[in-house]
DNA sequence: CTGTTTTTGATAGCAATACTATCAAATAAT
DNA sequence: ATTATTTGATAGTATTGCTATCAAAAACAG
């Protein structure tokens, strides 16, 4: 069995059906994703979808039982890709610095998604992530969620990156801190320097990825306490 | 003229009718945040809200165009306090360290907003903040929304944030991304702490607080380059 | 205090959204 | 060939987000 299998069997339960076996599954899917990234996950809905497709909306509705568990399924969908890539990051036999730039150049660019005989392209799903994947867990039902392991990938990922910044930096008290930082202002940043540029210096010097990539490497700066430094800054102990 | 007038003179045109001039407005106003504190954006609409004012839907309809720009103006209203705040922190006379401390102790409570004769207690406006301040960006329309000055509170209090820190580190060359990262962090950090604490190791060590400005101050080593440091991470020339 | 303007309350209605239900046709499995 | 499953087609419901109307109440102006 595959890695990917894996991933995707630990998504299964968020839809009604396996989309992956049908072509209409894998058609939702794909569609779905493609248009919440034209219109925004506000501006879709089902009966869009439906006529994209050429699907009535109760068709959809046999997948999924909502709009809102449709993107969780998608995200954790997305985490669970990004968290394979992760594992086999950390279990490579490469240094710890080696590793923190793989995991990097992981979050600052985007694999595409097999899903049966159809690609999603990786600047897709990134564009959906990008916008949307905070909508998954800011809600009143986080908890609830939570307990049916929607963000399970996701807190994965995290706690990989954070296992990484704690082998790398082993007295650094917030790791998992640092680790949900990079992961959630690596999509942040893009997201300013697009539509709110006063708000970010990411892509003003290089390209995005670039600055992106030099900007999270000063932030591990976090991590360790250069001799003499204390006294500059750092009056609240440590 | 008080400087609590200019921030709300700058949020009127969010309103179609400045909603501080009357009871009823001010009654939408305070319930409104109560309401969107305990139920959540989503769940909160101006049918209920009616109900809990005792007045009709259509009243309420008479101060704010939707709900979305209701949001905007909440929000606005929120950031133009903190941006006095920091206005006043950054013009006193107290040393770079200093200043920086104040906006921490800032970015970490919340002060109470005065609306006539209501206030509205920070708590309440924090947790709306912590919650539902990404909500007014994240959408289709931001640009729109922006260009209608619909962030400038925001924006405002970003750049005074990173003014401070290019005067601490002049020579930093991402003084906004750190700064909009310190903004945001500092409310989803809580957010993981209350509801995805595998997330976040904030409030494992001290109190919430505590721990928050503690690892905030550990991010701003990112602007400091200590002698010798570079070759043990910072293979990306700065 | 009277007439006028503005603000509110009360109710009705409408288009769109987020679903649910039903049943026959198509397809797949045995 | 028969049965079970999946889909299409259509209809319908409750709620949401918002608009319209008009009379009562309140504020204000002379």
């Amino acid at each position: 069995m595959s890695n990917l299998e894996t991933v995707f069997e630990s998504i299964t339960h968020f839809a009604l059906k396996d989309p992956r076996q049908t072509e209409l599954g894998r058609s939702i899917v794909k569609n779905g994703i493609y248009m919440i990234a034209e219109l925004g996950f506000e501006e879709m809905n089902f009966k869009k979808l439906g006529k994209a497709i050429g699907s009535p909306e109760a068709s959809i509705y046999r997948y999924f039982e909502n709009k809102h568990k449709f993107l969780l399924y998608i995200m954790a969908m997305y985490w669970g890709m990004i968290d394979q890539h992760c594992e086999k990051i950390i279990h490579s036999n490469n240094g710890h610095e080696e590793k923190i730039y793989s995991i990097l150049d992981l979050l600052c660019s985007s694999p595409d998604i097999p899903l049966g005989n159809v690609k999603i392209p990786g600047e897709v799903i990134y564009a959906v992530v990008i916008g949307e994947s905070v909508k998954t867990f800011m809600t009143k039902h986080v908890d609830a969620d939570n307990n049916h392991g929607a963000f399970r990938t996701l807190k994965s990922t995290t706690s990989h990156i954070a296992e990484l910044l704690s082998e790398y930096s082993p007295d650094y008290p917030f790791p998992k801190a640092l680790a949900s930082t990079i992961i959630e202002m690596s999509l942040y940043q893009r997201y300013f320097s697009k539509h709110l540029p006063s708000m970010t210096d990411i892509g003003k010097h290089q390209s995005i990825v670039d600055d992106l990539k030099q900007w999270i490497i000063g932030l591990l700066r976090a991590t360790r306490i250069a001799p003499g430094e204390e006294s500059q800054i750092l009056r609240i102990s440590l």
